[in-house]
DNA sequence: GCAAAAGTGTTCAATGTACACCCATGC
DNA sequence: GCATGGGTGTACATTGAACACTTTTGC
């Protein structure tokens, strides 16, 4: 019986998501070698054997983004045993948010990849394993977990106008919402900081920022976040 | 870099929930060796190679149960290096709500096991490795559904009281409810069967009995448990 | 007739949704 | 002065929460 577990393997797959050009995007790497070879693969890697598996992600979350602290979730592990065509592959999926700018993808001369890419994530390329379905289910969680917490925030730069906040749960959510009703929920909610500083308008009138609460936002971290 | 995984050892084990004498309970089985030896545990064990990990979680909530056709859920995946004090076992946790009466409660004599009994969840014994976590987790997770989808029928008789269903839910959620808004809610939402029977009683007023309208539960699945 | 559980409605507060116009700026 | 995106408030419907008494039965 404890034979036959010998041969898994066990890895973390992370589905890294940020704006881009007014998109949802989606970090994929493209694979060296067999199998899958050439092809776009949400970027992954082996769990060491100690360390844990939120680490794992993280790591592998750094090797790619140089990108630390952030909200990264344990979304789901997905077993199926043809799922991998060479061997039985357990993969416990992550799923993070982050900004893009100031990002600069990397990746090791490990030979494992050819490319770091940003893609959109509602025009995807053939994807590696069961990548897709995988990427749906963050997406999928994601939006649900929007509804309860500000995720978004991580998507944004520290300071943000309300459009820009706006603009990014539309692109989550995948339909537009309603301007008035948006404002007024975060203005109620005490989230966010209103500052005494404006958008440089480029011909247009200039907008308010505003910054996450910091404080706010940490006593309500078991709120939000639990 | 490969040869680091070899040595990680992937399980499942499922917290299973029931109600039995007004409690809500957990399965429980008693070690038969090292680590843990003598302690309680929720059952578990090894992913075979050519199973998936649901195929798995639902085997043993047979072998222990002989119960099948469960609302089963993935839960979480823990893998702390130092979860189990001899090797690297990663555990994918799902959880389970079934009625107890007409389930006997089994185990191979494989000798892994000497006990199955039910615990009440909130007077649990010292447990083995990481599992009162993962049985407190469960219950988060199983109160948190249970605000979106009707789950507690899995913990009812076919037919059953609006006051039993309403005990269970006070049960998971460990809290009173209101009565009358109870019912209401319930009758409004048009899931559960009105039916022209009532309960023998044994010394007060019969109360009518109901079940779960199969056909608007199934119609509604995608969107409670999706 | 009394103990025990079943059954029943109204009011209020909070929240979400629909909806249209004026404002400040750059050109 | 006009085009562009920024900013604002009200009315309505839905939902959840609080709350107390009458009914039916077995004994």
């Amino acid at each position: 019986m404890f034979k036959e577990t010998k041969t898994h393997e066990v890895t973390t797959d992370v589905v890294i998501f940020t704006i881009e050009d007014e998109k949802l995007k989606v970090l994929l790497v493209k694979r060296a070698h067999e199998p899958f070879k050439g092809k776009w693969a949400i970027p992954g890697g082996f769990i060491r054997i100690s360390e844990t598996i939120d680490a794992a992600a993280l790591r592998i979350l750094k090797e790619k983004t140089n990108v630390q602290n952030i909200y990264l979730e344990q979304l789901y592990t997905f077993g199926d045993p043809l799922r991998h065509p060479d061997s039985r592959v357990i993969t416990c999926a992550y799923f993070a948010l982050i900004r893009s700018d100031d990002i600069v993808l990397s990746f090791d001369d490990n030979s494992e990849i050819t490319e770091v890419q940003w893609h959109p994530v509602y025009n995807l390329p053939k994807l590696a394993f069961d990548h897709k379905e995988i990427i749906e289910y963050s997406l999928k969680r994601t939006r649900e977990r929007l509804e309860f917490c500000p995720i978004a925030f991580q998507l944004l730069p520290e300071k943000f106008t309300l459009t820009e906040l706006q603009k990014a749960y539309e692109l989550i959510l995948g339909k537009k919402l309603d301007k008035r009703n948006f404002r007024k929920k975060f203005l109620a909610s005490a989230i966010l900081k209103e500052l005494n500083e404006f958008t440089k308008s480029g011909s247009k009138r200039p907008a308010r920022l505003y910054s996450f609460d910091k404080i706010t936002l940490d006593s309500k971290r078991g709120h939000f976040f639990s």
